[in-house]
DNA sequence: CAGGCTTTGTGAAATCTTGCACGAGCGTCC
DNA sequence: GGACGCTCGTGCAAGATTTCACAAAGCCTG
């Protein structure tokens, strides 16, 4: 049995909450702090301090009362239960704009997510370097998957192709996908598929700022906000 | 009064879900579909149907019982509601790799929401050309805002710069943000922020994937799945 | 070592969201 | 024109999440 088998199921909404937590934790710890209370994180993650201490509570009782949580072990705890211990590699379908974007872009690296590889279905591009990968054609993809141990694929291809993508990723032994198409995928139970849409994101502000100008326009603003801003 | 004020407000859980109809619908559109059942609907939106209902009741009646509803009249109400009328500009801060494939990713116009600008700090990225667009230098960000009465900013910076970003852009009059930085933005109440932050999404996979293996490994696996995942 | 101050951990209430179940309306077919 | 079958709209119950409120516990001070 490992150390800390997982303990009781996190609700969804906590886990989606732990890596702000985390990341919050990570730069004051390196801000020199190695304290803080429920109170200060809440602040800085713009959150309820009780919806942290809930929160926190499911990964165990690890915060001192009339002092607050150690920052370091706190890291240690959140890092541990996202299974954050090891690196984890991805494999990136699809090297158009977004694709190439996302293998440049530092941030999957530095956070423990190293590109295995990126492939696409277009010769054109294949062997083409982006990012410092060279992109490989669609047939290496098991190959990929097999030899780095791949469990997370992520769909950067145009939307028509990106169900077939999904399938091929499924067909390699991927569990988990995180799609920036703008489909819903359909994938067999036990896999994972988590989807970023900017043009939904983008939707979802434009309701809120249309909202704002009908309410400007006659009607009464309601004040209370609907997304998710911190009072400064 | 415009013709037709906003009913009821719509909860947060529904305004998140509408963009994903709309893109079904408007591609059924396409398709030559002209009519479709909230039963339909919810198995490509891969939700349940009663749901789909309930979303779509809160616009207002618009199916048709023992029919369903008809999908063009269905899309313009929902692009009435997300105030998709007409396009809203952004403006992008910061022109490194993401903000270079964001402004150049065309997802963006397509969409409805024209690149109206995008500034950066730096001297060496000011006049370089992204996407048909010319980087400008941070102080004309004012300018941009008010001459294309921008609401909706975007922040691609890196974390340490995002939070001035945000007090620049709102000082510009920007109402909305989408940021991509991994920080918490702290604006003013009236402000709506949506954080994308492609770390935390690989996180919560990584949980997912992590808890998978340590159910494998002895514990009897929970079917039930925690993400999205539709079944097959 | 007792008293006071602080902050956690967590029941219980409040709120939000989902899913069920079914009445009501619409079209169609005798 | 009435009966039938389909699908919407929605009241209500179940479930999930958030928030409150407070006892339990740790630290510090005198």
């Amino acid at each position: 049995m490992s150390p800390h088998r997982t303990r009781r199921r996190i609700p969804d909404a906590t886990v989606s909450r732990l890596p702000i937590y985390l990341q919050i934790l990570t730069s004051q710890l390196e801000a020199g702090v190695s304290n803080m209370s429920s109170e200060e994180l809440a602040g800085l993650a713009g959150v309820n301090a009780a919806k942290v201490r809930k929160d926190l509570s499911y990964l165990g009782s690890y915060g001192t009362r009339g002092v607050g949580y150690e920052v370091q072990y706190l890291v240690y705890q959140i890092r541990h239960e996202l299974g954050l211990e090891h690196d984890w590699h991805v494999v990136i379908v699809g090297a158009g704009n977004l694709g190439q974007a996302l293998a440049g872009y530092g941030g999957f690296a530095d956070r423990g997510y190293p590109v295995a590889g990126i492939v696409d279905i277009s010769p054109d591009k294949v062997d083409t370097v982006v990012g410092g990968v060279r992109v490989r054609p669609l047939g290496d993809l098991q190959q990929i998957v097999s030899s780095k141990n791949v469990s997370i694929g992520v769909i950067a291809t145009p939307g028509p192709a990106a169900q077939e993508a999904a399938d091929l990723l499924v067909r390699a032994g991927v569990t988990s996908i995180l799609n920036f198409a703008p489909v819903v995928l359909t994938v067999p139970l036990g896999v994972t598929v988590r989807k970023v849409d900017l043009a939904v994101e983008l939707q979802i502000l434009s309701y809120h700022e249309q909202r704002r100008a009908a309410a400007a326009s006659g009607l009464r603003a309601v004040s209370g906000e609907g997304g998710r801003g911190a009072s400064a």
